[in-house]
This record gives structure tokens, sequence and C-alpha cells, in this order.
RNA sequence: GGGCGGGUAGCUCAGCGGUAGAGCGCUGGCCUUACAAGCCGGAUGUCGCAGGUUCGAUCCCUGUCCCGCCCA
């Protein structure tokens, strides 16, 4: 909101807190009425009616409760402390707000003080000239033999009067760094101000809220920080103590909030002594109460609790809930209540005036778990919904909100508010940056969904402020715009990322994908209900028995693409399900089914028709079903239109298909299928590589390897002539597909584990020639591997059985492929 | 400085003891009455680098170099 308002060329201060209020609400009401419009279109399935929001007025009630309980306990204090100050939003900020700007360029300035007894002088080197208005003391490492000389002396302060002692300290002083004498700031840094309480040195607050200097600060009294760093570089050059500078990487805080960099300065602020809090915390986890996944999050979460810092709750803002407290004119005590304060709880004056701050907004979201339910009052919400058993959330704000939500949890209800943390990675733009309203890369999933013109991304982007270089990223990236790919294809995208990646770099090409697949899957539906419905057949409840190979072949793969797609769901590996079932559709369902059943529903045998389409039909709507999680709109468009036995007005109410009841696995059936298809993807390539054209039907005499795969393929004739072109003949003995070159003329050929195929009358020999010369070099290596291995004895002594069976089985077919190519070469 | 990830096909990413996979991209052929947002084929990898363990390492261990993120 204040970035907003920056842009207007305005502060909140210039529009006064009434009005600022008025226009945050307002924005919120935008805004979040904006997410839960992207959540509804992208399919969210929530009970709306419990929409709430942490600052609404109704959760102000469990906000000041908790406050005061807290309070009461000894867990909130008020405490004068080294804070986090951002001058833009003058406002003091906790250690989480603060992001740690790595790598920037900056100087390191070495300038002298004076010692007072006129004996000589001591260099300093600081990245924040500025700050020495602050000095208190000037530290040496106390074995540093440059300055044993230095002990006991004090400097003088060249600006202001003042009088400054070298103290010693090992802690802060790090000889090897700079000249190895640090100046001691202790009201503006925290290493200082810790190395202030350690010498009980005074602390010289130097900055006003604006981030201008104060009084205090003399000649350089009113100047902007940055402004008075140039200043003081340049009296000290006047002076002649400037002693050079050098470059110098280093570290910035910036805020997260306004992005300026963060001035430590000295505060009386609210605290939450955490380590009581944190310590069950870490204990649910530990003992598996609480479940974060995926797991090595873990050791993330215990090293934050473990090390954790007291939380600082104040703000000094205009939004929020205000602390519930009061500060006594008379005796200076505060008083804390739930109710409003008329008189202070110490001397009972009247003259009270309440706590201007407001609460960080993330205390009451840390009380989310319970607030919403009602919380302090026991209401049965509140007894039904609490604890709850899954918190999906980004990891980023695992410190933020999640390991809070537990706290908070633990103390006030005594128990867990929830059994399993699920940490997403964060969506970043195509090149794996952060989204940012500034970069102007945030991708609207509501424009993913329906589409947007290039222009139409720019103008949002320039509304919500980006800078040029993010405009152009945008006009670079997406010159076309978005087309218009469906939450469908938005919610696959999604899923299909591994949940341990932390960042999903989101892809257009790659939505593109699945909203081709969801095309697919139309596609495949309409041919279903163009084919089937006519014959008036249903989908049937129950798991038909069919006879047929192909049937019963994809029975078995729909067994086991549900039983991943179950895994895969009770694993968390949401990519794992939906990479199943995209599998199971796209290379099972239409590219072999589909065409398998072709022959079938052709082929006039009543019966065999119909235990096609009723397969055809139930496969299709079962695979509805297991799919409905991840692609909720289209899947519920098509069983709509699917004749089905199953009842019920929504596939939202049907029951998720169980792979033990709704399919069965059937590994005759894919076994002999997996003969077929050898069969065919066989002759498909040696027809693509010889230019075949489609409408000619090639033949092919087989020698099957045995009588089950004879009898397999007889039976499979159709399938191989609609799926491959081919006449399948099948050769009694194998005189004729040994020696091709004497029985056919022009002969292609190929071996499979099934038997050897030849294909008369088709190929060049040139490129015939090419061709086996290029497989024989394959194979040859392919084989050379397994013999290197087989003629290792450490191998052959040490591997287990099977290892050496397969190796062994696999050089009989090596060898066997390597005679038929040679053959074949010969016979050119 | 501490901690946690990651480096696999041109790109984005799976896999994680038996010499590699997907999508996109590339490439040859197809307007085949479900689908050209498609169909049928094809090519592509010193699995960051160096050691070690093992019969065997992309996968385990150690070191090392890069790249992220978090916390100081």
């Amino acid at each position: 909101m204040e970035r907003q308002l920056a842009r207007e060329g305005l502060t909140r201060f210039d529009l006064g807190r009434e009005r600022f209020v008025e226009r945050v609400w307002k924005w919120k009401e935008e805004s979040g009425g904006t997410i839960l419009k992207q959540l509804r279109k992208m399919g969210a399935s929530c009970d709306w009616s419990r929409t709430r929001f942490t600052m609404d007025p109704d959760l102000s009630r469990a906000v000041k409760e908790a406050f005061v309980r807290l309070y009461e306990e000894g867990l909130i204090y008020r405490g004068t402390r080294l804070v986090n100050w951002d001058v833009v939003s003058q406002t003091v900020l906790s250690d989480l707000e603060v992001e740690q700007e790595e790598g920037v360029e900056g100087e390191l300035f070495d300038f002298a003080y004076p010692l007072s007894d006129g004996s000589g002088e001591i260099v300093v080197s600081t990245t924040r000239p500025e700050t020495m208005l602050g000095d208190t003391a000037v530290a040496i490492h106390p074995e540093d033999p440059r300055y044993l000389d230095f002990h006991g002396k004090t400097v003088k302060h060249p600006f202001v009067e003042r009088e400054i002692p070298i103290i010693l300290d090992a802690e802060l002083v790090d000889p090897k760094f700079g000249t190895g004498v640090v100046k001691v700031t202790p009201a503006h840094d925290p290493n200082d101000y810790l190395t202030g309480k350690r010498h009980r040195l005074e602390e010289i607050n130097i900055l006003n809220k604006d981030g201008t200097l104060n009084e205090r600060c003399g000649e350089f009294a009113g100047l902007d920080r940055f402004d008075a760093r140039k200043r003081v570089k340049e009296r000290l050059e006047e002076l002649g103590l400037a002693r050079g500078s050098k470059k110098h990487k280093m570290t910035l805080p910036r805020s997260q909030r306004s992005g300026t960099i963060v001035e430590p300065i000295i505060s009386t602020q609210w605290f939450v002594r955490m380590e009581p809090l944190a310590k069950p915390a870490i204990e649910a986890v530990e003992a598996g109460k609480i479940q974060i996944l995926p797991a090595e999050w873990e050791k993330t979460y215990f090293h934050f609790l473990r090390n954790i810092q007291d939380w600082c709750i104040s703000r000094q803002l205009w939004w929020g809930h205000p602390i519930p407290a009061a500060h006594c004119e008379e005796c200076g005590e505060t008083t804390v209540s739930r109710d409003e304060v008329h008189a202070c709880g110490t001397c009972g004056s009247s003259a009270v005036r309440p706590d201007e701050d407001v609460l960080d907004t993330w205390f009451s979201s840390a009380l989310w778990p319970f607030s919403t339910l009602g919380w302090p009052d026991e209401t049965p919400d509140l007894a039904r919904y609490y604890p709850t058993q899954d918190l999906e959330t980004g990891y980023d704000i695992l410190f933020f909100w999640v390991a809070r939500m537990i706290m908070m949890g633990l103390h006030f209800m005594g128990e867990i508010p929830f059994s399993r943390v699920l940490l997403a990675g964060l969506v970043t733009d195509e090149r794996g940056e952060k989204m940012s309203k500034v970069k102007g890369n945030v991708i609207d999933p509501l424009d993913v969904i329906y589409g947007a013109t290039a222009d139409e991304l720019v103008a949002k982007a320039e509304r919500a402020g980006a800078a040029k270089s993010g405009i152009n990223y945008l006009k670079k990236t997406y010159p076309d715009g978005f087309e218009a790919y469906g939450a469908d294809a938005l919610r696959m995208t999604l899923l299909s990322y591994s949940p341990q990646s932390k960042r999903i770099a989101l892809s257009m090409k790659r939505i593109e994908g699945y909203r081709n697949f969801a095309n697919k899957l139309w596609n495949a539906s309409r041919y279903a209900l163009m084919r089937v419905g006519a014959l008036g057949v249903k989908a049937p409840t129950k798991r038909p028995e069919p006879t047929h190979l192909a049937s019963r072949y994809i029975l078995s793969r729909l067994a086991f693409a549900l039983d991943a797609a179950r895994k895969g769901i009770e694993n968390y590996r949401l990519d794992e399900a939906s990479l199943a079932l995209y599998h199971f559709v796209w290379d099972e369902l239409c590219d072999w089914y589909l065409e398998l059943s072709k022959p079938l529903l052709d082929s006039g045998d009543e019966a065999l028709i119909r235990e096609t389409a009723e397969t055809l039909l139930y496969t299709l709507e079962v695979t509805l079903r297991a799919l409905h999680p991840m692609m909720p709109f289209i899947t519920e468009e098509i069983w709509q239109k699917i004749p089905r036995e199953l009842e019920g007005e929504t596939i939202m109410l049907a029951a998720y298909p169980d792979p033990a009841i709704d399919a069965k696995r059937d590994e005759d059936a894919e076994a002999k299928i997996g003969i077929v298809q050898d069969v065919i993807v066989k002759t498909r390539t040696i027809r693509a590589e010889h230019d075949i054209a489609r409408s000619r039907v090639v033949d092919l005499y087989f020698s099957p390897e045995d009588d089950a795969i004879a009898k397999t393929l007889n039976e499979a004739k159709n399938l191989v002539l609609s799926l491959g072109n081919a006449n399948l003949e099948l050769e009694k003995d194998r005189s004729r597909t040994d020696d091709p070159g004497a029985h056919f003329r022009n002969a292609a050929v190929f071996t499979s584990f099934a038997g050897k195929g030849v294909i008369p009358e088709i190929i060049d020999p040139v490129k015939e020639r090419a061709r086996l010369e290029r497989e024989l070099a394959k194979v040859e290596k392919e084989l050379a591997a397994i013999e290197k291995k087989l003629a290792n004895e450490n191998f052959v002594k040490r591997a287990p059985a099977e290892v050496i069976e397969k190796t062994r089985s696999d050089q009989r077919l090596q060898e066997a492929r390597i005679a038929q190519i040679r053959a074949s070469l010969a016979a050119l």
C-alpha cells in the first residue's frame, strides 16, 4: 500500500491516518477479492463461508486475549533493545522482515581519531562514516602488539565534545581485519550494542525517525543519513583525519516492506519471549506428532527454533490490531488489559494514554488455526475442526507463519494445530526468478486460464508498478501474450513438479503440453462417444470381464495406473500420480487401446463389439474419476456426457477409483499384447525407414519362437493389419525366415524376442545396408559390454544369480540379433 | 561464518547400485473420418570434476569447483 502511495508521490503522513486506513481497506477488498477469485477459477474447493482475514475485527478479540494472556504469563514484555528501523515506513521490523542483500559493492573508509594526550592517533575503518557521531568507544584486541601503548588511553572526537575511551575487546575485534581497530557505536550496530553492554558504554542515538541526523550531531544535525555520510567524510578530509578508502564487498540489511536500508536503532518495543514457546514446538515435530514434508525441511525448522530470538511484535503503523495496553502519564507504568484502560493499574491515575503501536500482522496470523474457529470461546467449530490434518503452504513462510502457528496452537490450545505440513516450492518466472511486481514477472493465473494479449500483460504489470527492465522482460518473453490454456492445464503443470524442488519455474511450453493433454483426453472421449454411444452401451459400474486380449490388457494397465495414482496421492507425490495417469491416457489408452478397439468394433461379432464398447466406456469413466482431483473441469464435463450406470449428479461426489476393485492386473494379457505390440512397432519402423506409403499393405512372414506365441499372433492378425498395415503370415518352420535371401525378394528383416519377421518387396538395398550396418554397430557395442561383464570372474562369482542370468540371456539375445543382421547383410 | 539444497539430452526437469528417462526443442514421413493442440518413425548424453567403497556407481562415501536459498 505504501509502495502504491509512493508512486503517487505521497506518504501515509501526507494522507493522514483516517484516509490512509480507508484506502488500505479498499485495497484489501480488491486484492483479497482477486486472490479469492483466482482460487475459485483454479478450482479450489473450499468452504467459502469461512473466509477470514487476519485483520478482520472479529479476530481482534482473540488477538487481545492472546496478548493479555502472554503478558500475564510473562511471555510478552516491553523492552529497550537494538531493533531494525525502517526509515521510510517509520516502523520497527522483526528480524524476519529484514532481508540481507549480499555482495554489495561498498567502501571501507579509514579515518584517524587523535589521542587526547596529543601523543598520536589511531586509525579506524568503517563502511558507515556518519555513525562516528555516535561512537562511544574505540576497540582494539588486548593482545595486538601494534597497540599495546594505547591501552588505557582516550581519543578526542573531532566534531562533538566527547572523550572516547580505547577499550580492549577480544570478541569484537578481529586484529586481521582492516587496521585492527574498531569504532564502537552501541546505538547503531548489533555487535557494537553487545560490546557496549559488556563495557557499560554510553548509547548515543544519532538518528531521527525519518533517517535524518538528530540534534546530538552538532553541525550535521538535520542532514539525511546518506548526505551526512558524504559530509562527514568531507569534513574529515578538511581536518586532515581521512586516511583513504578501499572497495569492500558487504551485506546490506534491507526492509522487506519498503526496500530501504534498515537502520539499527535503540528503541522501546514489545517482544515475545520465544524460547519457552519454541520448546514444545520442537518436541511436537521430534515426536512425530507433526510431520513436515518433504522431511528435509525438519532440519531447517529445528535450526530456526533452537536458535530463536525474541520476536519484536510492535509496529509503528496505522493499520493493524492495536496493542491492548496503556501508559500512565503520572507514574509511567504500563497497564495491559482486555478492556479499555481508564485508570492506571499501578497508581490509579486516569491520565492514561493508549499504546499507539499496532501488532505485527503475523501475530494475528499465528493464532489463525483457532482464532478463526471462535477462540477464546469454546465453540462447536473449535471442538470439531481443531486440530486439523494438513497445512499446505510455501516453504518461504515456514518461520513467519507455520512455526508460529505451531507454537501458539500448542500454547493456547494445548494441542498441535495440524498433523502434517506440506511445503511446496515457490512458483517463479521462466528464469527461476522470484515473482515481484517491480520485476514485472508476476504471472496471474487468470491470464494463463483465460489467455491475455501481450498488451494486456504489459498494462497489468505497469499498473502494478513494474520497472522498465521488467516490462522489457515481459515483452521479450511473451511477445504474443498467453493463449487460453485453461485451469486444468495450469493445475496439471503445477502438479507435475516434484514436491522437493524449491523452485517451480513456470514454463508456458509446459502448460501448453498439458493443455494439449486436455485436448487429447477430450478427443479420445469424443471417439468413445461416437463409436459406442450409438450401441446403447453404458459404462458399467462393476469392472467388466472381457474375453479379448486387448480389453484385458487395457484393464490391466488401468489397474497399474490407478495403483500408481493412489500411491502417489498417499505419498504426497502428486507429480507421480498425475504423470502415471497422463501416460496411461496418452500412451496406452489413446495410442494403443483406442487403435486396437477399431478393428474390434468393426468386426461384426456382436459379443465382441459389446464387450469392447463396455470396456472402452468403463476405462474412460474410471480414468475420469482418477483424474478428477487434478483436472476437475474437463473431467466433469466429459463425465456428464458419458452414458453410465453409475448415478450421481456430479463427478465431485463419485468415489475415487480403487485399483483392487476397479481394475485387475492381468500379466498374461500384458505379455501377449506385448508380443503383438513388438511385431507392430518393428513393422512400422521398417515401413518408416523405407518410406512405404501408408496406403500400401505389406506382407509380413513371421516365424514365432514357440507355439504360445504362434497362437497369440494367429488371433491378432487383424490387429497387426489394422495397426501395422501388414498381412501377417505365420511360418510353420524357420527355414524361410532363417534364410530370407533365398526365399524372398528385396526383403527387410527384423528380430524380436517373439521370433523373426520378413517383409518382402520393400527394400532399397543401399538404404538397407546402411540401416543394417548402423544397427549392427549398435548391437555389437551392447554385446561387447555384456561380454566384458561376464569375463570378469568377480562378477560371475559375486553378483546375484538373477543378475547373472539376465546378463546371460541378454548375451544370447544380442548374439542372435548379430547373426541375423549379418545374414541379412550377406543376403543383400 | 553456519546450515540446507542443486549441478543428468539444446531447454525445463524426473530417476538414484546392474552403463540413462519425460515434456518441449531438433529431425524424416504422414491432411489416416477421435485428435495437425495430432499420428507413425529417428537422432541426441565423458549423469560438474577428482579420488574411494563395490563384481558393478549417475546413484553410496570423501574431497573439490560452480549455482541457488536460509540463518548469522
